[in-house]
RNA sequence: GGCGUCGUGGCCAAGUGGUAAGGCAAGGGUCUGCAAAACCCUCACUCAGGGGUUCGAAUCCCCUCGACGCCUCCA
């Protein structure tokens, strides 16, 4: 049995679905004015370990993640460049689409955009207005009035009143109250806008989200995902328009995943201690940073450091240690020793499948997968064949596969493994001589060009790395 | 100040009423010409601190201290 966390109860609930063995899940995607983080990416990964998980499990996902392409970052940054904001956030998704796949995140079902949804959103709005949820201001702007939903707040545990005491209206502003929202903003000279019975303008922030979620998944969803630090306001704005809207609750699960940590702090683009995924990719491997994830918990806060990745990226070998094949001298395991190996993947199987059902313990899943690891090299150590391997690293590949890690060994060019292998070649004939400064040297060189030799009673193995 | 999440070994972290998983790091060993990899062994009488409930608590309740997030844009 699945059980989820759910924000809006904080509680961990079982997990059911409107409709039999399908899942309809929403996850809020970025602003695209600029690159991505790896904030970003721990964000993206999550929500991916989650929709494989329910894949595995045999649902059948929706997997809705928007683009958000009209916003005043964009505008801005736009403006400063002489560029098309559309174009400009065009660019930015197309950077971000190639971000995710270099993060073997698959991509989601649908990405819909702000600027695609437009007439939706407008028809939103005019909705709201009618059922006297919103109110369009002399400004041009038209606001969410807060008042006219009894519950809002639930979300975030927030009261109006213990909310109104800090609120503040922007100049320029024409609220009834400080605490309503804007559903459209009327377009200031200059702007990009579109045509509305309000006037020339563009969406506010929320509404959009309600409209692709209605768009794409209609009125209810199964779970809405996103970071923490959308709670509030953007998570309780999207409960309120949308229920006010279609009159029945939007979604049955509320899923936030935490803030990664730089120094301490939440990386963020506003702090400015960023580094974007780009500049992760360059200098790790994409299942580093997926390890990272996994060895966390997806709602806690992910410290990103020197010690953590150091570690991540050794959980990332380790596993691989266990899909290397049989040792070239294997003699075979008796039946017995042979048959305990499987009934050790099946093991760490039922271990991996509980932990994932329990709120997505990766963490816990991943020890699965350790086990299982020193369990393949035992067997390996004690002369087991390829056969004998085979079903328990099968089940390692599958599982891992489940979180969507790859564990491949690094490639080199194709051509270079013949002269790599004639260097061996001449090596094995230094080391019969004995000629050890000699041989070592060989190592060392090949080891600065990213070869790895290991040497065995069988003779020398090398692999890039 | 308000709301929320949380504090488990040097680090990351599982466990949420029955007596502390796993990984990294560290130390010792097997193997090796030496390495590397793999394997074996060691590594928290204790779960921020203090009360309480219970036969029994890291796990439930209360208080204190501390961290982080949100309350303005944010994954």
């Amino acid at each position: 049995m699945l059980r989820i966390y759910n924000t809006l109860s904080r509680k961990t609930e079982e997990f059911v679905t409107l409709e039999p063995n399908k899942v309809r899940l929403y996850v809020c995607g970025v602003t695209v004015y600029n690159d991505a983080h790896v904030g970003h990416a721990m964000s993206a990964l999550v929500f991916d370990i989650i929709r494989r998980y329910l894949e595995y499990r045999g649902y059948a996902v929706r997997h809705v993640m928007n683009f958000t392409d009209v916003d005043d970052k964009i505008i801005n940054r736009a403006n400063s460049l002489g560029e098309d904001p559309l174009k400009l956030a065009e660019r930015y998704i197309n950077d971000y689409a190639q971000n995710l796949a270099d993060l073997n995140i698959l991509p989601a079902t649908v990405n819909p955009r702000v600027s695609g949804t437009m007439p939706l959103i407008i028809q939103f709005i005019q909705g709201l207005i009618e059922k006297g949820h919103a109110y369009p201001a002399a400004n041009g702007d038209v606001y969410f009035r807060v008042t006219s939903d009894d519950d809002y707040g639930r979300l975030s545990g927030r009261k109006l009143e213990d909310m109104q005491a800090g609120a503040r209206i922007e100049i320029g502003e024409e609220k009834e109250n400080p605490l309503d929202f804007a559903l459209w903003k009327a377009a200031k000279p200059g702007e990009i806008f579109w045509e509305s019975p309000w006037g020339k303008g563009r969406p506010g922030w929320h509404i959009e989200c309600s409209a692709m979620n209605l768009a794409e998944l209609g009125e209810q969803i199964d779970i809405h995902g996103g970071g923490n630090d959308l709670v509030f306001p953007h998570h309780e704005n999207e409960i309120a328009q949308s229920e006010s809207y279609t009159g029945k609750e939007f979604a049955r699960y509320w899923v936030h995943n935490g803030m990664l940590q730089l120094g301490g702090e939440k990386m963020s683009k506003s702090l400015g201690n960023i580094i974007s995924i780009k500049e992760f990719l360059s200098k790790h491997d994409a299942d580093v940073m997926r390890m990272l994830v996994l060895n966390g918990t997806y709602r806690a806060p992910l410290m990103f450091n020197d010690e953590t990745l150091g570690a991540a990226e050794k959980n990332v070998e380790r596993l691989k240690s266990g899909l290397r094949p049989a040792s070239a001298s294997a003699k075979g395991l008796t039946d017995g020793n042979a048959s305990g190996l499987t009934a050790l993947a099946e093991t760490a199987k039922s271990n991996f499948t509980e932990a994932m059902d329990s709120d997505f313990n990766t963490a816990g899943a991943v020890a699965a997968l350790f086990e299982l690891v020193k369990g393949i090299n035992t067997a390996r150590d004690n002369g087991a064949t390829n056969d004998q391997l085979q079903p328990a690293q099968s089940m390692l590949r599958e599982l891992s596969g489940v979180h969507g890690l790859r564990l491949q060994e690094k490639q080199g060019s194709g051509d270079a493994d013949k002269f790599i292998n004639l260097l061996i070649e001449v090596r094995s004939e230094v080391r019969k001589q004995k000629l050890w400064p000699l041989s070592d040297l060989i190592r060392d060189r090949l080891k600065e060009l990213g070869v790895t030799l290991e040497d065995s009673k069988e003779g020398t193995t090398w692999r890039w790395g």
